[in-house]
DNA sequence: CCCAAATGTAACTATATTGGTTACATTCTG
DNA sequence: CAGAATGTAACCAATATAGTTACATTTGGG
Protein backbone atom coordinates (compact mmCIF):
# COMPACT_ATOMS: atom_id res chain seq x y z
CA UNK A 1 0.00 0.00 0.00
CA UNK A 2 1.21 3.19 -1.02
CA UNK A 3 1.12 6.10 1.26
CA UNK A 4 -0.35 8.97 0.41
CA UNK A 5 1.79 11.64 2.76
CA UNK A 6 3.77 13.01 0.18
CA UNK A 7 0.64 14.17 -2.12
CA UNK A 8 -0.74 15.58 0.64
CA UNK A 9 2.55 17.10 1.91
CA UNK A 10 2.82 18.94 -1.77
CA UNK A 11 -0.33 20.36 -1.34
CA UNK A 12 0.09 21.32 1.97
CA UNK A 13 3.11 23.72 1.05
CA UNK A 14 1.58 24.58 -1.73
CA UNK A 15 -1.19 25.79 0.02
CA UNK A 16 1.65 27.82 2.33
CA UNK A 17 3.24 29.23 -0.48
CA UNK A 18 -0.06 30.82 -1.60
CA UNK A 19 -0.31 32.16 1.77
CA UNK A 20 2.68 33.83 2.03
CA UNK A 21 3.79 35.21 5.64
CA UNK A 22 0.30 34.57 6.59
CA UNK A 23 0.53 31.53 8.99
CA UNK A 24 -2.20 28.89 8.03
CA UNK A 25 -3.94 26.90 10.81
CA UNK A 26 -4.16 22.96 10.22
CA UNK A 27 -7.57 23.29 9.94
CA UNK A 28 -7.55 25.59 7.03
CA UNK A 29 -5.57 23.22 5.15
CA UNK A 30 -7.60 20.08 6.03
CA UNK A 31 -10.71 22.06 4.62
CA UNK A 32 -8.75 21.92 1.36
CA UNK A 33 -7.14 18.45 1.85
CA UNK A 34 -10.83 17.36 2.68
CA UNK A 35 -9.01 15.13 5.30
CA UNK A 36 -8.82 16.01 9.42
CA UNK A 37 -6.71 18.75 10.53
CA UNK A 38 -4.65 15.82 13.05
CA UNK A 39 -3.39 14.15 9.84
CA UNK A 40 -2.45 17.66 7.89
CA UNK A 41 -0.60 18.58 11.63
CA UNK A 42 1.06 15.00 11.71
CA UNK A 43 2.30 16.02 7.71
CA UNK A 44 3.46 19.14 9.25
CA UNK A 45 5.16 18.08 11.73
CA UNK A 46 7.36 15.94 9.77
CA UNK A 47 8.04 18.75 7.54
CA UNK A 48 8.88 21.12 10.56
CA UNK A 49 11.75 18.47 11.53
CA UNK A 50 12.74 18.46 8.35
CA UNK A 51 12.89 22.22 8.68
CA UNK A 52 10.72 22.70 5.24
CA UNK A 53 8.53 24.48 7.39
CA UNK A 54 7.99 26.79 10.53
CA UNK A 55 4.69 25.94 13.02
CA UNK A 56 3.55 28.60 15.64
CA UNK A 57 1.99 27.20 18.53
CA UNK A 58 -0.88 29.07 20.61
CA UNK A 59 -3.80 31.69 19.28
CA UNK A 60 -2.97 32.77 16.32
CA UNK A 61 -0.38 30.30 15.04
CA UNK A 62 -0.12 28.33 12.43
CA UNK A 63 2.46 27.15 9.64
CA UNK A 64 4.65 28.88 7.14
CA UNK A 65 7.01 28.14 4.70
CA UNK A 66 10.91 27.88 5.77
CA UNK A 67 11.93 29.03 2.86
CA UNK A 68 11.06 30.64 -0.83
CA UNK A 69 8.99 28.00 -2.95
CA UNK A 70 12.30 27.92 -5.21
CA UNK A 71 14.45 26.74 -2.88
CA UNK A 72 12.46 23.88 -1.34
CA UNK A 73 13.28 20.38 -3.45
CA UNK A 74 10.41 17.92 -3.98
CA UNK A 75 12.79 15.10 -3.20
CA UNK A 76 13.58 16.85 0.73
CA UNK A 77 9.37 16.49 1.10
CA UNK A 78 9.57 12.91 0.06
CA UNK A 79 12.54 12.34 2.14
CA UNK A 80 10.48 13.78 5.26
CA UNK A 81 7.50 12.03 4.91
CA UNK A 82 7.78 9.03 2.99
CA UNK A 83 9.94 5.39 4.21
CA UNK A 84 12.15 5.63 0.80
CA UNK A 85 12.54 2.97 -1.17
CA UNK A 86 9.19 1.16 -2.45
CA UNK A 87 9.65 -2.61 -2.24
CA UNK A 88 11.74 -4.41 0.85
CA UNK A 89 13.88 -7.15 1.11
CA UNK A 90 12.61 -10.58 2.27
CA UNK A 91 13.46 -11.56 5.80
CA UNK A 92 15.76 -14.41 5.75
CA UNK A 93 16.66 -16.51 3.04
CA UNK A 94 18.08 -19.88 3.46
CA UNK A 95 21.87 -19.47 4.13
CA UNK A 96 22.98 -22.81 3.33
CA UNK A 97 21.75 -22.10 -0.39
CA UNK A 98 24.78 -19.91 -2.57
CA UNK A 99 21.70 -17.74 -3.94
CA UNK A 100 19.85 -17.25 -0.43
CA UNK A 101 23.05 -16.41 1.55
CA UNK A 102 24.19 -13.67 -0.44
CA UNK A 103 21.07 -12.20 -2.76
CA UNK A 104 20.27 -9.66 -0.05
CA UNK A 105 23.46 -7.97 -0.45
CA UNK A 106 22.64 -7.52 -4.15
CA UNK A 107 19.37 -6.50 -3.57
CA UNK A 108 20.37 -4.01 -1.24
CA UNK A 109 22.63 -2.49 -3.92
CA UNK A 110 19.60 -2.61 -6.44
CA UNK A 111 17.53 -0.75 -3.81
CA UNK A 112 20.40 1.67 -3.47
CA UNK A 113 19.96 2.45 -7.32
CA UNK A 114 16.27 2.74 -6.99
CA UNK A 115 16.45 5.28 -3.66
CA UNK A 116 18.72 7.20 -5.84
CA UNK A 117 16.95 7.45 -9.00
CA UNK A 118 13.89 8.17 -7.32
CA UNK A 119 15.84 11.12 -4.91
CA UNK A 120 17.66 12.46 -8.54
CA UNK A 121 13.71 12.70 -9.99
CA UNK A 122 12.02 14.79 -7.14
CA UNK A 123 15.30 16.61 -6.87
CA UNK A 124 14.17 18.12 -10.01
CA UNK A 125 11.18 19.77 -9.41
CA UNK A 126 10.98 22.46 -7.00
CA UNK A 127 7.65 23.65 -4.79
CA UNK A 128 7.81 26.60 -7.42
CA UNK A 129 7.74 24.60 -10.17
CA UNK A 130 4.37 22.77 -9.15
CA UNK A 131 2.81 26.11 -8.32
CA UNK A 132 3.87 27.29 -11.85
CA UNK A 133 2.24 24.17 -12.89
CA UNK A 134 -0.84 24.99 -10.92
CA UNK A 135 -1.13 28.17 -12.65
CA UNK A 136 -1.15 27.11 -16.05
CA UNK A 137 -3.50 23.82 -15.68
CA UNK A 138 -5.67 26.46 -13.85
CA UNK A 139 -5.70 29.29 -16.06
CA UNK A 140 -9.38 29.54 -15.84
CA UNK A 141 -9.26 29.44 -12.13
CA UNK A 142 -10.18 31.96 -9.25
CA UNK A 143 -7.80 33.87 -7.61
CA UNK A 144 -9.46 34.53 -4.57
CA UNK A 145 -10.40 31.52 -2.89
CA UNK A 146 -8.51 29.26 -0.54
CA UNK B 1 4.25 -1.12 4.01
CA UNK B 2 6.13 -1.82 0.88
CA UNK B 3 6.04 -5.46 -0.27
CA UNK B 4 8.58 -7.64 -1.08
CA UNK B 5 7.84 -9.25 -4.10
CA UNK B 6 10.54 -7.95 -6.17
CA UNK B 7 13.05 -9.41 -3.68
CA UNK B 8 11.51 -12.44 -3.61
CA UNK B 9 10.84 -12.44 -7.57
CA UNK B 10 14.52 -11.83 -8.02
CA UNK B 11 15.45 -14.50 -5.68
CA UNK B 12 12.99 -17.21 -7.74
CA UNK B 13 14.73 -16.21 -10.87
CA UNK B 14 18.32 -16.34 -10.17
CA UNK B 15 17.65 -19.99 -8.73
CA UNK B 16 16.24 -20.28 -12.39
CA UNK B 17 18.96 -19.61 -14.03
CA UNK B 18 21.52 -21.46 -12.17
CA UNK B 19 19.43 -24.92 -12.76
CA UNK B 20 19.54 -23.97 -16.76
CA UNK B 21 16.93 -26.01 -18.46
CA UNK B 22 15.83 -28.86 -15.25
CA UNK B 23 12.69 -27.44 -13.98
CA UNK B 24 12.70 -26.06 -10.60
CA UNK B 25 9.71 -26.57 -8.10
CA UNK B 26 7.80 -24.58 -6.39
CA UNK B 27 8.61 -26.47 -3.34
CA UNK B 28 12.56 -26.10 -3.92
CA UNK B 29 12.61 -22.57 -4.71
CA UNK B 30 10.35 -21.91 -1.21
CA UNK B 31 13.17 -23.58 0.76
CA UNK B 32 15.59 -21.34 -0.41
CA UNK B 33 13.20 -18.55 0.12
CA UNK B 34 12.10 -19.79 3.08
CA UNK B 35 8.52 -19.24 2.74
CA UNK B 36 5.79 -21.12 1.49
CA UNK B 37 5.41 -22.95 -2.06
CA UNK B 38 2.07 -20.97 -1.98
CA UNK B 39 3.90 -17.59 -1.95
CA UNK B 40 6.11 -18.74 -4.22
CA UNK B 41 3.45 -19.86 -7.00
CA UNK B 42 1.80 -16.59 -6.99
CA UNK B 43 5.29 -15.03 -7.69
CA UNK B 44 5.71 -17.61 -10.20
CA UNK B 45 2.41 -17.24 -11.76
CA UNK B 46 3.04 -13.42 -11.83
CA UNK B 47 6.33 -13.86 -13.61
CA UNK B 48 4.67 -15.86 -16.18
CA UNK B 49 2.30 -13.81 -17.24
CA UNK B 50 4.76 -11.53 -18.17
CA UNK B 51 6.21 -14.23 -20.55
CA UNK B 52 9.64 -14.18 -18.00
CA UNK B 53 9.28 -17.89 -16.94
CA UNK B 54 7.27 -20.84 -18.35
CA UNK B 55 5.77 -23.02 -15.93
CA UNK B 56 4.99 -27.07 -16.82
CA UNK B 57 2.27 -28.43 -14.79
CA UNK B 58 1.58 -31.99 -14.02
CA UNK B 59 4.31 -34.61 -12.68
CA UNK B 60 7.53 -34.01 -13.10
CA UNK B 61 6.70 -30.37 -13.73
CA UNK B 62 7.89 -26.41 -12.27
CA UNK B 63 9.31 -23.50 -13.71
CA UNK B 64 12.37 -23.04 -16.02
CA UNK B 65 13.50 -18.78 -17.59
CA UNK B 66 11.66 -17.97 -20.81
CA UNK B 67 15.32 -16.43 -21.87
CA UNK B 68 18.60 -16.20 -20.89
CA UNK B 69 19.40 -13.99 -17.80
CA UNK B 70 20.98 -11.33 -19.87
CA UNK B 71 17.48 -10.54 -21.92
CA UNK B 72 15.60 -10.36 -18.57
CA UNK B 73 15.80 -6.64 -17.16
CA UNK B 74 15.07 -6.12 -13.53
CA UNK B 75 12.21 -3.52 -14.62
CA UNK B 76 10.15 -5.80 -16.48
CA UNK B 77 10.59 -8.43 -13.25
CA UNK B 78 9.94 -4.83 -11.38
CA UNK B 79 6.59 -4.44 -13.43
CA UNK B 80 5.17 -8.31 -13.01
CA UNK B 81 5.43 -8.55 -9.46
CA UNK B 82 4.85 -4.70 -8.14
CA UNK B 83 2.56 -1.84 -8.39
CA UNK B 84 4.39 0.96 -9.76
CA UNK B 85 4.53 4.23 -7.76
CA UNK B 86 6.21 4.79 -4.37
CA UNK B 87 3.38 6.72 -3.34
CA UNK B 88 -0.51 7.50 -4.35
CA UNK B 89 -2.34 10.34 -4.81
CA UNK B 90 -4.75 11.55 -2.11
CA UNK B 91 -8.12 10.92 -2.65
CA UNK B 92 -10.76 13.73 -2.85
CA UNK B 93 -9.35 17.45 -2.43
CA UNK B 94 -11.87 20.19 -2.17
CA UNK B 95 -12.96 21.44 -5.71
CA UNK B 96 -13.29 24.87 -4.67
CA UNK B 97 -9.89 25.46 -3.67
CA UNK B 98 -7.59 26.93 -6.49
CA UNK B 99 -5.01 24.37 -4.81
CA UNK B 100 -7.46 21.38 -4.03
CA UNK B 101 -8.70 21.54 -7.61
CA UNK B 102 -5.41 21.26 -9.79
CA UNK B 103 -3.16 19.68 -7.27
CA UNK B 104 -3.72 16.22 -8.62
CA UNK B 105 -2.95 16.90 -11.87
CA UNK B 106 0.63 18.53 -10.92
CA UNK B 107 0.62 15.22 -8.71
CA UNK B 108 0.23 13.29 -11.83
CA UNK B 109 2.92 14.28 -13.58
CA UNK B 110 5.29 14.26 -10.55
CA UNK B 111 4.33 10.52 -10.57
CA UNK B 112 5.02 9.92 -14.02
CA UNK B 113 8.57 11.53 -13.09
CA UNK B 114 9.40 9.26 -10.71
CA UNK B 115 7.84 6.13 -12.18
CA UNK B 116 9.86 7.08 -15.43
CA UNK B 117 13.06 7.30 -13.06
CA UNK B 118 12.66 3.74 -11.28
CA UNK B 119 11.44 2.05 -14.81
CA UNK B 120 15.25 3.37 -15.64
CA UNK B 121 17.22 2.29 -12.61
CA UNK B 122 15.68 -0.96 -13.36
CA UNK B 123 16.29 -1.26 -16.83
CA UNK B 124 19.71 -0.86 -16.59
CA UNK B 125 19.99 -3.83 -14.44
CA UNK B 126 19.81 -7.48 -15.99
CA UNK B 127 19.31 -10.98 -14.13
CA UNK B 128 22.77 -12.00 -15.99
CA UNK B 129 24.27 -8.96 -13.72
CA UNK B 130 22.52 -10.34 -10.40
CA UNK B 131 23.95 -13.30 -11.61
CA UNK B 132 27.75 -12.21 -12.07
CA UNK B 133 27.20 -10.26 -8.47
CA UNK B 134 25.84 -13.14 -6.68
CA UNK B 135 29.24 -15.12 -8.12
CA UNK B 136 31.45 -11.78 -6.82
CA UNK B 137 29.45 -11.82 -3.67
CA UNK B 138 29.67 -15.70 -2.98
CA UNK B 139 33.37 -16.01 -4.38
CA UNK B 140 34.01 -18.20 -1.04
CA UNK B 141 31.01 -19.78 -1.29
CA UNK B 142 30.33 -23.26 -2.23
CA UNK B 143 29.20 -24.11 -6.16
CA UNK B 144 27.26 -27.86 -5.41
CA UNK B 145 24.32 -26.76 -2.97
CA UNK B 146 20.58 -25.47 -4.06
C1' DC C 1 -4.82 -45.91 -18.47
C1' DC C 2 -4.54 -44.44 -14.13
C1' DC C 3 -2.03 -42.47 -10.26
C1' DA C 4 1.24 -39.53 -8.17
C1' DA C 5 2.89 -35.06 -8.39
C1' DA C 6 2.93 -30.59 -9.75
C1' DT C 7 0.71 -25.97 -10.82
C1' DG C 8 -3.06 -22.51 -10.31
C1' DT C 9 -6.14 -20.48 -7.28
C1' DA C 10 -9.61 -19.70 -3.71
C1' DA C 11 -10.40 -18.96 1.07
C1' DC C 12 -9.04 -17.84 5.53
C1' DT C 13 -5.86 -15.87 9.14
C1' DA C 14 -2.46 -12.95 11.42
C1' DT C 15 0.08 -8.85 11.20
C1' DA C 16 1.32 -4.20 9.84
C1' DT C 17 0.37 0.24 7.81
C1' DT C 18 -2.44 3.91 6.83
C1' DG C 19 -5.67 7.39 7.68
C1' DG C 20 -9.38 9.08 10.52
C1' DT C 21 -11.00 10.39 15.14
C1' DT C 22 -11.20 11.85 19.98
C1' DA C 23 -8.85 13.65 23.66
C1' DC C 24 -5.69 16.34 26.01
C1' DA C 25 -1.34 18.60 27.60
C1' DT C 26 1.32 22.46 26.12
C1' DT C 27 2.14 26.90 24.39
C1' DC C 28 1.20 31.16 22.86
C1' DT C 29 -1.29 35.91 21.93
C1' DG C 30 -4.30 39.37 22.78
C1' DC D 1 -5.76 34.70 32.08
C1' DA D 2 -8.78 32.80 28.67
C1' DG D 3 -9.15 31.20 24.18
C1' DA D 4 -6.99 29.14 20.34
C1' DA D 5 -3.63 26.77 18.23
C1' DT D 6 0.03 22.99 17.91
C1' DG D 7 2.00 18.41 19.27
C1' DT D 8 0.98 13.88 20.38
C1' DA D 9 -1.01 9.77 22.42
C1' DA D 10 -4.52 6.34 22.03
C1' DC D 11 -7.77 3.98 19.57
C1' DC D 12 -10.45 2.26 15.40
C1' DA D 13 -11.55 0.82 10.65
C1' DA D 14 -9.95 -0.39 6.26
C1' DT D 15 -6.54 -2.36 3.49
C1' DA D 16 -2.28 -4.86 2.00
C1' DT D 17 0.82 -8.44 2.69
C1' DA D 18 2.35 -12.93 3.56
C1' DG D 19 1.51 -17.36 5.39
C1' DT D 20 -1.43 -21.48 5.44
C1' DT D 21 -4.81 -25.11 4.13
C1' DA D 22 -7.40 -27.02 0.69
C1' DC D 23 -8.56 -28.47 -3.71
C1' DA D 24 -9.48 -28.58 -8.84
C1' DT D 25 -6.74 -29.18 -12.87
C1' DT D 26 -3.15 -30.88 -15.55
C1' DT D 27 0.40 -33.99 -16.94
C1' DG D 28 3.94 -37.52 -17.33
C1' DG D 29 5.55 -42.14 -16.02
C1' DG D 30 4.82 -46.76 -14.76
Amino acid sequence: MASSRFAVAVHVLALLARAGDVPVKSGEIARSVNTNPVVIRRILCALSRARLVVAQRGASGGAQLARTPARIKLSEVYRAVECGSPFSLHPAPLRRCAVGRNICAVLERVQGEVEGAIERALAKISLQDVLDELQACGAQGAKRDR
